[in-house]
Parts: C-alpha cells; structure tokens; sequence
DNA sequence: CGGCTGATGATCT
DNA sequence: GATCATCAGCCGG
C-alpha cells in the first residue's frame, strides 16, 4: 500500500474532504498488529467559518490545524470521544477536515475488541466511534499523515462509488453549508436516513 | 425505525 | 456554569 505524499494530498478544505472518500486510513500498532479502513464520510472546517475550531485563533488545543495540510488534529469531547481530524490550508492557516466514518478493512477483530461490540456496523459509523475503533486519543496529536508511523493515509484500494454532499451534522453555527461529503448508500456513513442516500 | 436524554471532562466565560 | 464536530440505551409506533 502506497502512502499518499503531501503534494497529492488537496491543501483546499473542501477539496480535501472530497478527495478523502475512498481512500484508506491506516492505523499500526504494537507487535506488528494495523487496522486499516476506507473512508467514506468527510467534513470540511473552513477558514473564517464559526463552526470551526480554529476560528478563535491559536490555542493549545488548536493548534494541529494551523500546521500544513496531512497533519491530525485530535480532539476530546463531550466527556467520552475523541474526533480525528486532517489539517488543511497552509501552515499557519488553521483548518481541517473531520474523519466522520470508514468502512472497516483489516483488522476487524481488534476493533471489535476496541469498541466492545461485534456488531459490524457500529463498528466505524460515527467520528466517536472510528476513533475508539482505531485506538486513537491524543498521543496521535500532531502527526504526520504523510509519512511512516503509527497514523498515515493510502491511496485508494477500491472504485469509488457516488459522493454526496450535505450540511454539516452536529452542529449550529454555519449549519446549512454544504460541507459534509459521503459515499453514497455505504452501509458505514452516520447521520440520519435523510443525509445518507 | 425515529426521537429523546444522561453521561462525562476539557475549555472558556 | 455553559458549551460541546457524540453515543448508547430506552421508549413509542
């Protein structure tokens, strides 16, 4: 599997969010063990857009989404989930787009093990969900997509199928853009039955 | 199936 | 003290 380089990676958000559906993330472990998925459900943060994190300017927290593109930005939130996010933009332009949902590959065993569920459609679907599934919390701040380690990005191992687009789910400042991408009627992609076909 | 709600902690006011 | 890019569990149809 090939690693996607940081010059084919989109620096435009909503350019990377799109190009995103149906590539692999992959995630390794110790002893040997990965857990690779496809992709299939983005959100894009925009520069200037209120919904973003990075819209009050640097923070401690934020700041993985002021580095160049390819970057993770993880964060924890309502008490019990971490999101895991791709930087986009230039360095010291602070955006990024949000990993929503991925169609397990290898390693399905130990995701189930990680979530604490067999059930293979819980397994990925959902930002809170992915994160628990590929075991990633904040030491995975600041890496690099791009590069060999323990979080990285694949070129694409299977067609891609139809990309819808919607607004964004979960939030309520700018929550009528258009900034969700998905493919369409993947069994993995979150949300409600409306914004899944 | 869809709708509702409590859990739980970092961050900011 | 409020907010928050969520989830599981429970309820009703």
């Amino acid at each position: 599997m090939r690693h996607l380089s940081r010059q084919e990676l989109p620096q435009d958000s909503v350019t990377l969010a799109r190009y995103l559906i149906g590539k692999t993330l992959v995630r390794e472990l110790p002893r040997g063990r990965r857990l690779t998925g496809r992709i299939v459900e983005t959100e894009a943060y925009l520069p200037g857009d209120a919904a973003c994190h990075a819209y009050v300017g640097p923070t401690p927290r934020n700041r993985a989404l002021f580095m160049a593109h390819g970057h993770a930005y993880v964060y924890f939130i309502y008490g019990n989930h971490f999101m895991l996010n791709v930087s986009s933009e230039s360095e010291g332009v602070g955006a990024g787009v949000l990993l929503r949902a991925v169609e397990p590959l290898e390693g399905v065993e130990l995701m189930q093990k990680h979530r604490g569920s067999t059930r293979l459609r819980e397994l990925t679907s959902g930002p809170g969900k992915l994160a628990q599934a590929f075991k990633i919390d904040m030491n995975l701040y600041g890496q690099d997509y791009c590069t060999a380690g323990p979080l990285w990005l694949a070129e694409a191992l299977q067609p891609v199928g139809r990309i819808g687009r919607s607004r964004r789910i979960g939030i309520n400042k700018n929550a009528q853009r258009l900034l969700r991408f998905y493919e369409k009627g993947n069994p993995f992609v979150s949300g409600p039955r409306a914004l899944r076909g």
